[in-house]
DNA sequence: TACTATAAATAAGG
DNA sequence: CCTTATTTATAGTA
């Protein structure tokens, strides 16, 4: 006995052979059609795709970030130059750890540039009350933030070398970034926006 | 999936009452479940849902850059603090556009220390050539990045003042983004990673 | 990982 | 902004 008698209340299941009746309803649109993954030619219809699926992303972006508790940026530059973004605090998050190790990595204590090389590897009770400072951040001083006017001429010129170290952290990776994404836009054939 | 386009293309308008043979194999799965946007507590469903979601976020974004010509970026850090990210080079172009022109604006040419106020604008033909120097960016010498040896007291403390300054610049900026991040973090709930 | 049924996103057209 | 028809993404299961 094959066939099993559903009865009025509920619809067979959906893969059991049945008949269909679809509404006669005619449509008011066309309904969706299936597009090619290429730049969308049409201006309107670029910025109006542009919109919805910036939309969309933003929105699937939040609900992955709620099912599975994580965090998540998004940073899209429209074709104008136009920034739009998603979890900043994300991004600061990542730039931080980018960046900001680069400064630590060039910062000690304040007391560094009068009693020893500036960039001294700290141990010990040093270096757990450099992890709380760390905790503190708001009332850390960095060692490049003190008064120079007590620094005799030895004193300046181990300040100036500090300074560049700092300086060369930050800029060069900046510059490299710079000359990396260049190549990349070469290579890619990505033209520059205005 | 194409050859079921194909068949379900030729198939008349669906407005049109129609008669339609379903098919008649069992499936195997019992198919979508409508969630709620809340933490998956279930450890591996809760793997499993990063990785698809995740995979179909990136794949939405690339989709989003094809069509309607943008850069975007997507940074995801897991739970774990792993970081998944996409358009690498979007992020550093945003990064720039965060820090370097800091940095550009604390440094002008070699010679203003000597000459004139360090952060002086420039105008003219001074201007242009400050252009150039942009374009060959690995060429570029920064003024902080010369000998103090010859400066006299005075210039000394000139050079000082756009350490400073160009140290503020950045720092600040730094510090900035950590403090907000930590309230942002403090006014979400979000505690931190390992 | 693969597969299917179903939920969701979205291309066209008001 | 809406609406509808379809295409796509995916939750649940084996």
């Amino acid at each position: 006995m094959a066939a099993k008698a559903e009865s009025s209340r509920s619809l067979p299941p959906s893969w059991v052979s049945s008949t269909v009746i679809m509404p006669k309803k005619k449509p008011k649109g066309t309904g969706r059609k299936k597009i090619e993954i290429k730049r969308i030619e049409n201006n309107s219809s670029r910025k109006v795709a542009f919109s919805k699926r910036r939309k969309g992303m933003f929105k699937k972006a939040s609900e992955l970030c709620r099912l599975c508790d994580t965090e998540i940026a998004i940073i899209v530059f429209s074709p104008k130059g136009r920034l739009y973004s998603f979890g900043d605090h994300v991004i600061d998050k990542f730039i931080e750890d980018e960046i900001v190790s680069d400064i630590h990595s060039s910062s000690s204590s304040k007391e560094a540039i009068k009693e020893n090389d500036c960039v001294t590897e700290l141990t010990g009770e040093e270096k757990s009350e450099e992890e709380d400072m760390h905790k503190e951040q708001t009332e850390l001083e960095f060692w490049w933030e003190q008064s120079i006017e007590d620094l005799n001429m030895e004193e300046l010129e181990k300040y100036k070398s500090c300074l560049e170290e700092l300086r060369s952290n930050v800029a060069m990776k900046v510059e490299e970034m710079v000359m990396r994404r260049t190549c990349e836009k070469d290579f890619l054939g990505i033209r520059d926006k205005a």
